[in-house]
DNA sequence: CGGAGTCTTTGACATTAATCAAGCGGCATG
DNA sequence: CATGCCGCTTGATTAATGTCAAAGACTCCG
């Protein structure tokens, strides 16, 4: 795609704004510049799957701009979104080290580009570089704690509690306007999407989206939510039942 | 404690049944040397902690024999079984990586002896060993995949699915006599616990016992399980309901 | 052997969330 | 403009599981 003529300096990698953000931050000039020659660029569209459950796993997917889904869904159909990711993400690379097929789906959910980087470069990378294998290793047992409280979550956790917390975590993202204890979301995501994330039917999530609009601790309108009172939410996720 | 007296041939890790399944096993001489220096063995009895929640990590625990339980507690107190823990295998290193302290409690269910391994050493075996930390990936990435598998059935499977998986999953290890499609199992856990591990209260297991046994699917006496078909604990898996 | 304490079972009941079914509204397409 | 698909909402109903309470069984210990 005579990337030749573009007049930015260093093309790919070394002008990336993500690459900061990713387990590559540590490689230097040189294997920047391996990776580089090696990753493929493209764009992608929301809907778009960039992996399906159980394909092999020809690489890792960089994110460089967009917003991923993470998806698994089961034998009988049932599906959720495990996590979502964004630019920085580095996703696949599980697959790659088990050297197994895909054990998840991933779905483009907003528009953007990802790079694609070949299975070989990436094992023979990580081989002379322990510092990268350190990186992943982290990120792993963060992902790591990160299912467990969700596990223990959906067993121990109302829906309304799951939903309060989602919504906090969003929050640290998509907060628009802040101010006091009331906040603005702008939410990515349907309802589908949203009650897939704490498996739940949506139905189920409709109805908790209109118990918190009575309640009062959140006002819906599309995909823009307002929260008069944060500590509400906080309320739900914590307070369970005091007695 | 008198070490040097022994009469076997060089003590402790080196001559560790289970270190061959352990991510230690990538060690030369020289590292096993250094752990084997800076390890500290211990008797441990059911009911003891090893380490809570919350506690700040001060190295990692190596199983020697015995089981160790992995349990994770809400701030509501209701707790669940995340896994369990044999001869072999490495606790603690997530929160020693993510240096800070550990997000659940690690309870011993069967006597037997552990070692610690404190955090200094192991980090600097990590830092010059990049095999090792490929382990640690790899172990990693493992957990994480059933810690996603959990969450996925928790969500989408009733109670009597996710009993009849548990089921198949112990039986792998637990299996005391096995022929044609028929098996009988040892269980080393109580009830309690068979329910904390898929997030259920105690009585509901009781009555999904109950349910097993009037569908002749499996028959409890004890801790001991008898399943006349091992089939049938795969349809209760997999064919929720068939259409 | 007795007794305390814990684990397990059972029953009655309450509650939650899934299921089934229908209707509404937007949006793209012919 | 008409049509149809898809996502969202709502209602009625059902099924699953948690909660509360009580009684039985087992174990450990004095």
């Amino acid at each position: 795609m005579a990337r030749r003529s573009s007049p930015r300096v260093l093309a790919g990698c070394f002008s990336c704004q993500a690459r900061q953000r990713t387990e590559w931050c540590v490689l230097n000039e040189d294997d920047l510049k391996r990776i580089n020659d090696a990753k493929k660029s493209r764009q992608c569209l929301p809907g778009e799957v960039l992996y399906h459950q159980g394909d092999a796993c020809r690489g890792i997917v960089c994110i460089e701009s967009g917003m991923i889904g993470i998806r698994k869904i089961d034998a009988d159909g049932n599906s959720v979104l495990l996590g979502l990711a964004y630019p920085g993400d580095t996703l696949g690379y599980r697959a790659l080290l088990m050297a197994q097929g895909h054990e998840v789906s991933a779905e483009v959910l907003k528009k953007g580009s990802v790079c694609l980087i070949g299975e070989g470069t990436v094992r023979s990378l990580l081989d002379h570089n322990p510092s990268l294998g350190h990186r992943f290793l982290w990120r792993a047992v963060k992902d790591l704690g990160e299912a467990e409280n969700k596990f223990l979550e959906s067993v121990t956790l109302t829906v309304r509690a799951r939903f309060a917390h989602l919504l906090l975590i969003l929050k640290d993202r998509y907060a628009t306007d802040v101010e006091d204890g009331a906040i603005s979301l702008e939410l990515p995501l349907s309802r589908q999407d949203l009650a897939a994330m704490i498996g739940i039917r949506p139905e189920t999530m409709s109805r908790t989206i209109r118990q918190f609009e009575d309640d009062g601790i959140a006002h819906f309108s599309g995909r823009t939510v307002h929260v008069p009172r944060i500590a509400s939410l906080l309320d739900e996720f914590e307070h369970e039942d005091y007695l």
